[in-house]
DNA sequence: ACAGGTAAACTACACCGTGCAGTGCAACAG
DNA sequence: CTGTTGCACTGCACGGTGTAGTTTACCTGT
């Protein structure tokens, strides 16, 4: 519902949508989403939010009904921009490989060390895991899909055409997928305490790089170690 | 809920603080410990907890200077109660080896679906996650030490000891038991959303199943797969 | 053993201050 | 005319306190 409808098609010859007018809602939209990230619904307060993005608070309630509502929007936004940058790590890294296990850790690194525009995201999720219990069902459905589970799509597509191009030995991709994400990210993840705490470069890489190395083990071609 | 450390018997020349009002502090911690699960601790209020624990606010008070205060102290027992669960489960499951992808596959299931009365628990873990920036690190520091990094430490160590028995072919028990715990349990966690949503009991099965499978193929001795 | 005393712990309730979601409105800009 | 702004304002929920009165657990005196 609250997906990037918005058809702004007012009048006929009245002219395009003013430019000024979805920048506002996108502006409070970010400012939204830093703001949730850093503090959690309930702390969070519209005033805050307002002042963050430029904007007066009636404004806010002039594009979202809610509180509520802009929290859901901010979620699903948030989540679609991630899955777009995935996609593009994941096609930077792995469309041409030339040293897989390489080519997997760089991979890996960037996934696990998201640029700092990002950083409000991953804050965000962990909110949705706490607030997982307030949240409607199909809300919570709906980040899923178009987040996390997007981006393990893609992923598990492309390990299944590496392992058509015999770099790799698999036969349950979604489940190579998900030992992936596992070893190389997750174990970063839990480390920093899903990036609420700051962990030095060098363990992240030492992290990535066991983790890319142990998936090798278990998916390498020819089962080699 | 910990250890029993209240024999509750009333018998030599009785005791300094009385023994009927002081287990108020309990029904406290443990009320709170519900609430905040639920709620988070911004939401949480302290009416809710004084009547979820049956007590007046002004008791709560009392005992705890503060909201923030009666939160820590609720972490940390709470950890603590959990560390000795996941003792006695390791313990139970992997004192005697008979046949140890069994044996293991049990463990990792019991460790991956605590008892409802720890459910609590682990959405409070949420919690901190999502809190962790408003938390003063020297709370989360004691949280991690007496609560996850405990038990890391003992499933480590009792690899360890299986490696040395022949049972496991392990360098680094470290490392194997954070991939123990990703393989078997995290993998549980993260479809469940960490606990915040319902799976099937015969998917948590299969998942762990799987991952302690897996497991075995990285450390299994001989290396075989 | 039992009546009564004592103080600590507890309760009920009113109360303060504050912060915040959300609204109404008049003035203003493109 | 549409969208924006600033601001005042309502209503409410909550953290925390003060207090007066009641219960409880223990300690006596007889």
């Amino acid at each position: 519902m609250p997906a990037a409808q918005e058809p702004t098609d007012r009048g006929p010859a009245a002219g395009r949508p003013r430019r000024g007018l979805a920048e506002k809602r996108q502006s409070i939209t970010r400012a939204a989403r830093t703001v949730f990230a850093r503090d959690g619904f309930t702390r969070a307060s519209v005033d805050a939010i307002a002042a963050e993005a430029g904007v007066s608070k009636r404004t806010i309630y002039n594009h979202f009904t809610d509180k509520e509502e802009l929290f859901r929007s901010v979620l699903i936004e948030s989540a679609g921009s991630v899955a777009t940058w995935h996609r593009e790590v994941l096609s930077r890294h792995l469309d041409k490989i030339t040293d897989l296990e390489r080519d997997l850790t760089a991979f890996g690194l960037a996934w696990a060390s998201p640029p700092r525009e990002f950083a409000d995201h991953f804050a965000l999720v962990r909110q949705i895991h706490a607030e997982a219990g307030h949240l409607p069902p199909d809300v919570i459905e709906a980040w899923q899909e178009t987040g996390p589970r997007a981006a393990f799509r893609q992923l598990s597509h492309r390990l299944g055409e590496l392992a058509d191009e015999g770099l790799l030995d698999v036969d349950d991709t979604d489940l190579a997928a998900r030992h992936f994400a596992l070893l190389a990210v997750s174990d970063v993840s839990q480390g920093s305490l899903f990036g609420a705490l700051e962990m030095p470069e060098s363990e992240v890489n030492s992290i990535v790089a066991t983790g890319v190395h142990t998936f090798l083990r278990l998916y390498g071609p020819g089962g080699t170690a």
